[in-house]
RNA sequence: CGGGGUGUGGCGCAGCCUGGUAGCGCGCCUGCUUUGGGAGCAGGAGGCCGCGGGUUCGAGUCCCGCCACCCCGACCA
């Protein structure tokens, strides 16, 4: 291949839009352009790139025994509306009508369509189980694209969907499709993690992300040392700090703490250190008009795990200053949970506590030496609070430690819940109607490809992992203007690799040596060879990787042998 | 969806406050020189100054409306 019928136009500055490296590099270096937000082209050298990924997808799904399949991207509104997510969705889906006014929507996921496919096809407990994938164009209009490939709206994923009879046979395929998503990341050579996740509005109940650690990540991900836990900061637990309540010691007072609003005001005024006081939050209740959380004044909330709770609205919704006041007689900075008359709901650590200082629900005025089961009654206990770092693991020993990742696969335990409503049912070996169990597996081709770059660049540009490089080798002639020899040295040398199976590039531009040179580099392919005067009297080829901070020379005779062999190194 | 910002040639930007010939650097085309780390000189092409309306003799610049894009947050299988 040459560079020049690549459209490789690259840049020299990064375009103002793009702000971390993964994006602002595809753009230099010619992968990407936009369209619109969150809507790319995929240029010749990008779109290499992408079916290097869908390559190893691909016979990573085949090797588990999953079967491709072709789904449409225009989804009739009727299933989506079977299945109740017509409304539910949001307008994340992106709904159009046809020249009859029927409705439908552009496939984000492709629950719907498949249940729908499944449950005409599959009768007899003796199909199953059954997992079909596919990689397609999926589209999201998400509310706010960013970062280039990594959250756009039209992107490539590739999505499974595993159908069983019973949960042993889904917690198999789950468990295969755990290492194959392992495999697909170790085999690209990605630092990653696999974490246990929460299922968000998909449903379910066992989830794991795989996420790509990076420094951009949207997600926090939490994970013990030793590896026994890791999680989603969204969802991670941590070892509660003691075994039980210590005793009562004081008895409730109340105190004025005029101007404390906060819990760091109070602690300060008051002298109590802030674990020792807890903050009472107020959200929407279910079935209440109000619930209150009740939390240890140096922790905070977490919005998932709270919005769980049968008792409060899902998603959570926290009151604001004016909805508090309508209430009652509360102000916020002074609310506590005693003689609340709204559910009241403690999380763990705020439940251990004893001789605790809270809002007195009377402006202006705290209470101390507050007692659960003494001064108010023992609260509901759940654990609604965000991990810290350096919480106990819940799982194994050690210290909890964060890192930012980039989600790039999510797989879900689904359950009934679709073809429930869907009605897709099989009969079992009894004869009798079954509902089916499902799982769905979710891997995003172009965010890894996005996310590869995150962990694998440098100031000069694309370190490409091996595996997906766009080519593995870059022939680059320098002179060639005016030299035939050097031209035909480079063509020869670029036709012998090619012939031997190598993926071969050559920068046929015939442009000065320093542009060639450093568009090598933001291009990342991983092996360089320089073919100049000086290499062509010493009958040598002038070798450097990618990332090496300097060349060597190898002789021209048996180049070819000890190129694979370099290659094979990686 | 709330807050902030930006729209001027392919990319990066100035010009707008104070209205009067649309500019700079990079890139692109031609020629000459140069040639191992983003060359020099000369010549050249390329612009509904985001869109619509208004004010004005005259609008890139002022006013009104809209749109697009970016950032922070909320949101997000």
């Amino acid at each position: 291949m040459r560079l020049s019928e690549l459209l490789v136009h690259t840049l020299r500055e990064a375009p103002a839009e793009a702000e971390i490296p993964s994006h602002q590099l595809m753009l230099r270096a010619g992968l990407i352009r936009q369209n619109a937000a969150g809507i790319y082209t995929w240029l010749p050298l990008g779109l290499r790139v992408l079916n290097k990924v869908t390559h190893i997808v691909r016979e990573e799904m085949q090797h588990i025994g999953a079967i491709e399949l072709l789904m449409p991207m225009v989804q009739p509104a009727e299933l989506w509306r079977e299945s109740g997510r017509w409304n539910q969705y949001g307008p994340e889906l992106l709904r159009l009508q046809d020249r009859r006014g029927r409705e439908f929507c552009l496939g984000p996921t492709h629950e719907e369509v498949i249940t729908d496919l499944i449950r005409n096809t599959v009768r007899s407990h003796r199909q199953l189980p059954l997992t079909l994938f596919q990689i397609q164009t999926k589209f999201r209009d998400e509310q706010r694209p960013r970062f280039g490939i990594i959250r756009a709206r039209e992107f490539l994923m590739k999505d499974a969907y595993s159908f069983h009879l019973d949960v042993e046979s889904l917690d198999e395929t789950y468990m295969r499709m755990y290492a194959a998503y392992s495999r697909v990341l170790e085999r690209i050579g990605l630092d990653y993690r696999a974490v246990k996740a929460d299922t968000g509005s998909i449903g379910g109940d066992v989830s794991h992300e795989f996420h790509v650690l990076a420094e951009s990540g949207e997600d926090t991900i939490v994970y013990a040392p030793d590896g026994a836990y890791a999680a989603n900061r969204e969802l991670a637990e941590a070892r509660p700090s003691r075994k039980r309540r210590p005793a009562a010691e004081a008895s409730l007072a109340r105190v004025a703490t005029p101007h404390a609003y906060s819990i760091a005001d109070v602690s300060k005024l008051l002298d109590i250190p802030p674990s020792h006081c807890v903050k009472t939050l107020l959200v929407k209740g279910s079935e209440t008009p109000a619930v209150a959380l009740i939390l240890r004044g140096d922790d905070e909330l977490n919005p998932v795990k709270a919005g769980h709770l049968p008792e409060v609205v899902s998603p959570l919704k926290l009151l604001g200053e004016e909805e508090v006041r309508k209430l009652g007689s509360l102000e916020f900075g002074s609310i506590g949970p005693v003689d609340l008359e709204f559910p009241v709901i403690a999380d763990r650590e705020a439940a251990l506590l004893a001789d605790f200082c809270c809002g007195a629900n009377t402006p202006g005025e705290h209470l101390t030496g507050v007692n659960w089961g003494h001064d108010l009654p023992e609260p509901a206990v759940a654990d609604i609070r965000l991990v810290k770092e350096g919480d106990r693991s819940p799982e194994g020993s050690g210290r909890l430690s964060f890192a930012r990742g980039i989600e790039v696969g999510h797989i879900f335990k689904l359950g009934k819940r679709y073809s429930t409503k869907m009605n897709a049912v099989v009969q079992d070996s009894h004869g009798a109607e079954r509902p089916l169990m499902m799982g769905c597996y979710g891997l995003g081709i172009s965010r890894i490809v996005a996310a590869a770059i995150e962990q694998n660049h440098d100031t000069r540009g694309i370190l490409w992992p091996p595996g997906i490089a766009p080519f593995s080798v870059i022939i680059i002639p320098l002179g060639a203007q005016h030299s035939a020899d050097i031209r035909g040295a480079a063509e020869r040398l670029h036709d012998e690799l090619h012939q031997a199976g190598l993926e071969v590039v050559l920068d046929d531009r015939c442009l000065r040596a320093g542009v060639m040179l450093k568009d090598s580099e933001l291009l990342g392919i991983p092996h360089r060879l320089v073919i100049s005067a000086r290499s062509r009297e010493k009958n040598i080829v002038e070798y450097q990787a990618r990332g090496a901070v300097s060349s060597e020379d190898l002789p021209r005779e048996g180049l070819i042998d000890t190129l694979r062999k370099r290659l094979m190194r990686q």
